[in-house]
DNA sequence: TGGTAAGATATGTATAGTTGTATAGTAAAT
DNA sequence: ATTTACTATACAACTATACATATCTTACCA
């Protein structure tokens, strides 16, 4: 079920991207258009495609083309059913929002060989896995999954059933501080049972965090990776 | 003995031979694999048994298939530090890889509302639009608009259409360092267009960055969003 | 100054090759 | 009986290349 929204065929994207072109006033009737190879070379396609999309717009009257002279602009789109141009859902979720958190899942388990080298433990060494759900007024924003090495934080799985708040359960652990040591950031698709959890759609796009939080010795005390609902999230950076 | 793991599915087996083909090197980033055609007929299968092999590397992200022309090896992702200091070509050529920047659209206009108020200056005031592709090692890893105010940078534009190099341009035109003064990220699905530019498919998931870079004074000197490809970009910040 | 020929540039056309998708069928395993 | 793995076939979409044809530019010459 993979975006049934249809896929815009490479011709028809570089048509309307023209299209957007000549509404927004970048040429004037009467303008040359870029040639077809350069065209072809802007959008990284081949030259046949690239016609394919002229095509269309001289077929809407927009454009006219003269062999060995070039594609002139003959009027201007009144209105391009473009739809949505650039959107922003800037769907801050601010301060004076209801937080909660709810387990999924929390047991004892081996580490992966990735999991292991992210905790710079050995393969198959003993850790806590808490799986849970980020809720802002009762709405999910986010899935997480934090790991944590029983081999130096014993009893952290009793500590995280009582609290469910990792800094609270890291406290009574034991650790009184612990720093994030690296975060990485990149977009991913929702798979079935994230979209589930989430509320969202299979294959909409998530902002996935991975990150190590070391303790203050420097050892690594958590591994933990979050998936946040693009729609519902903006991470800001302060520098 | 029946027993299953000593039943590999075809597909798989092709798989395999092509990442052993992959692993050993013989095949470099960047390079073509045969056409399917030639491999069904060296395996003496269907094609459509080697596409599902196919189709399980490019899942893996170690193959890209480009539609009539063929299939190509694919560059590891790269990791993208960002802090207070964002700076392409730095980042990339630290990571070693060979940065590209190519120019999509370079004009004048007049600040939207929302452009305005992230660059501190009043709607309508003239503003430099710089919309650009970035690539690493020729793969495209990111499309962007960067935003100058023309009002504080004369001059941004013509030296921008020199350099193609943010930094560049901006020391050319009297900015001689700048910092990240803000960053948001989140996820979103790549448009049409954006996904012709960037070579992956419609709806694909991209990972949004938006941020203004502040002069040695302060005062906002570019305001700018990238969408990264998230198969191909990992974001790290800097602690 | 004006005309013309040559060359570069640009669109139009043709052909073949490659990947993507859809449909239908067959044999074996469950 | 149904599902799974693979085959077979056809067509659509895009690429790659070559060449034909029209236009523009420039240089040259009378």
């Amino acid at each position: 079920m993979r975006d049934s929204s249809g896929k815009t065929p490479i011709w028809k994207a570089i048509a309307d991207a023209l299209r957007i072109d000549l509404a927004e006033g970048r040429y004037s009737p009467g303008d040359k258009l870029p040639t077809e190879a350069a065209l072809a070379d802007r959008f990284g396609v081949n030259r046949h495609t690239v016609r394919h999309g002229i095509a269309a717009l001289v077929d809407d009257g927009l454009v006219r083309t003269r062999r060995g002279a070039g594609a002139y602009v003959a009027a201007t789109p009144t209105d391009y059913p473009i739809g949505s141009r650039v959107r922003f859902h800037e769907n801050l979720i601010a301060a004076g929002r209801r937080p909660e958190k709810r387990i999924l899942t929390l047991d004892e388990r081996a580490a992966t060989e990735g999991e292991a080298k992210a905790l710079q433990i050995a393969t198959g060494a003993p850790l806590c896995a808490y799986h849970g759900l980020s809720l802002a007024d009762g709405q999910p924003i986010a899935i997480f999954e934090s790991l944590f090495p029983l081999d130096r934080i014993a009893g952290i799985t009793d500590a995280l059933r009582g609290t469910s708040s990792v800094t609270e359960a890291l406290r009574v652990a034991g650790i009184a501080d612990y720093t994030r040591a690296s975060t990485r950031l990149t977009a991913v698709r929702a798979t079935a049972t994230q979209a589930l959890h989430l509320q969202v759609t299979e294959g909409d796009p998530l902002l996935r965090s991975s990150g190590v939080n070391t303790g203050q010795l420097g050892q690594p005390v958590e591994y933990g990776r979050t998936w946040f609902v693009g729609d519902r999230v903006t991470l800001t950076l302060e520098t």
